[in-house]
RNA sequence: GCCGGAGUGGCGAAAUUGGUAGACGCGCCUGACUUAGGAUCAGGAGCCGCAAGGUGUGCAGGUUCGAGUCCUGUCUCCGGCACCA
């Protein structure tokens, strides 16, 4: 492939034009304030999610998201918007710290030359991105804010009443103390089992682990003191204010299921302690109807009252079997599913509804971290407590009646509540109401809802992540002046982990301790942390005074937009109060389009909300969320149908694409593959046949000479079009292409580009201005070729700032029309009429039709159905 | 197990409110130009059949003049969650 010929020189021209872009900072966003902005024309924000430069460099999966954005960007610049279309770098992060412990060096030189590479290989892409908006997660420009919203969220609490995050500051008014204040911050610290991985020399959020383990990584369960983000204050707000966003409807339903509503009850028992006192042990079920079938009580093996409660007959057992519990990872408590284990505690609980005395087990398979860590057992209606029973022999009682004719053992299914005293009779629902009003009057136990959602675990014992602006003084946490950030780690001789769970920056002593006599916290933040608001931070990347201007964040969000739009509508009183709440309720999401992968369907999406509420909640922000509308691109996988991984060798590098076939190739070929959504495998054949097509575009303008020149056809021609249904055909596609990439429907818009183009390759004349109009939609998905095209035949200016073209409606309607013809559903002729003919005439004209009449001889034409345009279905019998 | 998504040619895929199934591209076949063709251009093709014709969107039913599309049941594949009480 050494000397092959380019169908087309986009080897000398796509360098070009990136140059010049470059040079003209043709895509470059003027914010509120610059002398060029034209704060009259929309806004669009539209938003990649910003990769990690890992040593690898880019694969093909990205320029597929990031093609789809920079197309619609490119077409919405051109009608009239203006598009905020950034790109920077996740730049903290394992790969580059693990490489500084192999070779020594920092990770900021390896992250910066992946970054170089990176960059390098998006713009060979040329994707019109405003690079002076660019920013790192890492940069210390950048740190500051990170650091700074995290202070935000140390120095607020969640308030209950208006379900909002308020500064601490009004508690202190208020007289609360330093302790309460501290309790309740939505930045705390707490002891708690943590996934600890000693070789990675961090602790992970619930959320990473099995991640890092697939990487062959250890990670164990151990108590930790850890920095922890109140995100569980949000569950409410992040299921509710989920409903009106744009999102797919599987990724708003995987963040629920993540957050895990339930609505139940929590119940009180009583069990006889040891020592002769009496214990309350609250269990949490969402089944409060079948109190009376509780038949045993489930403890978690690292409940508190395990070892008051325990006789000593049965200390023993239990002992053994909460260290045996202590060594099994959660994973592992998973995997052995379905063999139930368990002891009993030699204690009985009292049933509240009946005054039954019921034994007390403990088993992992209640876990400490859902609910109240105990339950009440209720092995007819309960498959877990069922199989429970069924092992260790314990007493199953009916209290629900299935509605069918199933068998009540293990019905967990609503049915109506039977051997339930006062609720005998109820259905399940008015049963679980009912006892819910017992347990509050008789002060046994209330309403509650329990999510599964946990705190958000938000410090590691890294290195190369943002510390805590955060120091210690006799015990106590305080704040580092926002005068001081970024507070940045100081270099290390060694990043070595030391397998213990000191965090690595404690070895910079000199950082460490302070002149009078406080230490810093020597955790990291994890992350999450940059990537949880970096797509405010591109509206004013560079802002020294804060982390965005109330001008930008407000043009930007669409603020200033929506407030006159409503102001024109206002007629009535009545109807401003309706406007008013409903401004107050709509959509609200900051960014316009986010383009990224599945996989940060749960994690870095709802992270990303919180802070953002967070932030919205303290007045920082106008909007309730950060993306309004969001789109998951579908994985590419490689040619031979399997996920694309070195191990198979069935990468594929962009940069071999770009060599053999150029950008705008690579772009259309990734377009064309099928929907954006999809999961689809890459073949290179597909390239090349794309690379054709936009070689035919190419040649319907220039042929190569003897001497291997590019020179005109001829074919292009400064004529008007006289040909109709060529004519037609531009105009269609202007339609198509236009309504297609607003549906972000590309691939059917290139295919009608390929029509468009098979016409005017069959065509003896291409007239100059209906080419142009091809060139002109077709410059978003090929914008070398389009641009170079364009300039070669002489057009002004660049393509790229060309207003977008509009469809002549006229040119879109034909003199003649095929209209189908069906005798009993099956299709048997097609006749041609004229436009507009009338329905008589082509109804008549059909059943006129030898092929119609063979069909219909011998029988009576019962019924004649007509769509106009479309075709006659004769029904005949 | 639970929750999503998807099943259409040899392959990637198209198909307004139900209205010509397979657009467009890959691969394949034929022809033209050519020393050559892995370039380019013109043409062909779902499947069965020489043809007329029949048949066809995972499978089985149903509604309808008409179903890839709507309804009922069922199978398979992919993704996510997984003892959450």
């Amino acid at each position: 492939m050494s000397d092959r010929r380019k169908p087309f020189p986009f080897d000398d021209f796509e360098p070009k034009w990136q140059a010049v872009w470059e040079e003209n900072s043709t895509f470059r966003t003027p914010n509120p304030g610059d002398a060029d902005f034209d704060g009259t024309k929309p806004k669009f924000y539209v938003l990649d999610m910003f990769p990690y430069p890992s040593g690898n460099g880019l694969h093909v999966g990205h320029p597929e998201g990031y093609t789809a954005t920079d197309i619609i960007g490119r077409a919405k610049r051109r009608q009239g918007h203006n598009v905020l279309h950034p790109m920077g770098w996740d730049s903290f992060g394992l790969p580059a710290e693990q490489y500084a412990i192999k070779t020594g060096q920092h990770p900021a030189i390896t992250t910066a030359a992946n970054i170089a590479t990176f960059k390098r290989q998006l713009k060979s892409l040329g994707f019109a991105y405003d690079w002076s908006r660019e920013i790192a997660t890492t940069d210390p420009g950048y740190v500051r804010w990170t650091q700074w919203i995290f202070l935000q969220l140390y120095s607020s609490y969640f308030d209950e009443e208006t379900q909002k995050a308020r500064p601490v500051a009004e508690l202190e008014a208020k007289g609360w103390t330093r302790e309460q204040i501290d309790e309740v911050r939505l930045a705390f610290v707490h002891e708690a089992p943590v996934n600890w991985s000693p070789d990675l020399g961090t602790v992970l959020a619930n959320e990473e682990v099995e991640e890092w383990k697939s990487k062959g990584h250890i990670v164990e369960r151990r108590p930790l003191r850890q920095w922890m983000l109140r995100i569980t204050k949000y569950a409410q707000r992040l299921i509710d204010e989920l409903e009106p966003l744009d999102w797919p409807e599987g990724i708003k339903l995987l963040q629920k299921n993540w957050i895990g509503r339930s609505e139940g009850a929590e119940v009180e028992f009583t069990v006889a302690a040891v020592s002769n006192r009496q214990a309350k042990v609250t269990v949490f079920t969402t089944r409060p109807d079948t109190l009376f079938g509780a038949t045993y009580m489930v403890l978690a093996p690292e409940h508190e009252l395990v070892s008051e409660i325990t006789t000593a007959e049965q200390k023993a057992a239990v002992e053994a079997y909460i260290s045996a519990c202590a060594t099994k990872s959660d994973m592992e408590r998973g995997d052995l599913n379905k063999d139930k284990s368990g002891v009993f505690t030699g204690a009985f609980a009292t049933n509240p509804v009946n005054g039954e005395q019921i034994p007390v087990w403990i088993a992992d398979y209640v876990m400490m971290g859902y609910g109240t860590g105990a339950i009440m057992a209720v092995p007819a209606h309960d498959e877990r407590d069922f199989e429970f029973a069924k092992k260790f022999d314990l007493p199953i009682l009916q209290v629900v009646q299935p509605t069918n004719d199933s068998n009540w053992q293990g019905y967990t299914d609503p049915g109506i509540a039977v051997n339930s005293g006062f609720l005998d009779g109820l259905p399940t629902l008015e049963a679980k109401a009912k006892m819910i009003d017992w347990l509050e009057s008789n002060g046994k136990g209330k309403r509650r809802i329990q999510y599964k959602l946990r705190d958000w675990l938000f410090s590691r014992q890294r290195y190369w992540g943002e510390p805590f602006p955060l120091t210690w003084k006799d015990g106590y946490h305080y704040a580092v002046p926002d005068a001081e950030l970024p507070l940045l780690a100081p270099p290390l001789d060694d990043y070595k982990p030391s397998g213990s769970p000191e965090p690595l920056l404690s070895k910079a002593r000199e950082w460490v301790e302070l002149p009078d006599g406080s230490i810093r916290e020597t955790n990291t933040m994890p992350q999450w942390a940059g990537s949880c608001w970096y797509y405010l931070r591109y509206c004013d990347p560079s802002n020294s005074n804060r982390f965005i201007s109330k001008e930008a964040e407000s043009y930007w969000s669409g603020s200033s937009v929506k407030v006159s739009s409503v102001q024109c509508s206002v007629e009535e009183d009545s109807k401003t109060e309706n406007l008013k709440l409903n401004t107050e309720n709509s959509p609200t999401g900051m960014v316009d389009l986010y383009v990224g992968g599945t996989e940060h369907a749960v994690l870095h999406l709802l992270y990303a909300r919180f802070w953002h509420k967070v932030l919205h909640d303290l007045g920082h922000v106008t909007t309730k969320e950060p993306f309004q509308k969001l789109v998951n691109q579908g994985l590419i996988l490689g040619e031979d149908g399997q996920k694309m991984s070195k191990s198979r060798g069935n990468v594929v590098n962009p940069d071999v694409v770009v060599k053999e076939f150029g950008a705008d190739a690579l772009r259309l070929y990734e377009m064309f593959m099928g929907p954006l959504e999809q999961v689809k495998p890459w073949q290179m054949k597909g390239v090349e046949g794309v690379s054709r097509f936009l070689a035919r575009v190419w040649r319907i303008a220039f042929e190569q000479d003897e001497a291997g020149e590019w020179k005109s056809t001829g074919k292009v021609q400064d004529v008007p079009c006289t040909d109709k249904e060529l004519l037609r055909v531009v105009h269609e596609t202007i339609k198509k292409v236009t309504e297609d990439i607003a549906k972000l429907s590309f691939n059917t818009a290139i295919s009608q580009m390929m029509v468009c183009t098979n016409a005017f390759t069959q065509a003896e004349v291409v007239p100059l201005k209906e080419f142009t109009l091809l060139l002109d939609v077709l410059n978003p998905f090929a914008p070398h070729l389009s641009e170079e095209i364009h300039a070669r035949l002489g057009g002004s200016g660049l393509l790229s700032e060309k207003p977008w073209p509009n469809y002549d409606e006229a040119a879109l309607i034909l003199d003649e029309i095929e209209v189908v013809v069906q005798v009993n559903g099956k299709l048997r002729d097609k006749i041609r009429v004229a436009n507009g003919a009338a329905q008589a005439d082509v109804e008549a004209l059909a059943l006129a039709s030898t092929k119609v009449q063979e069909h219909t001889d011998g029988k009576t034409v019962r019924k004649v159905i007509y769509v106009p345009g479309k075709l006659v279905s004769i029904v005949a019998n």
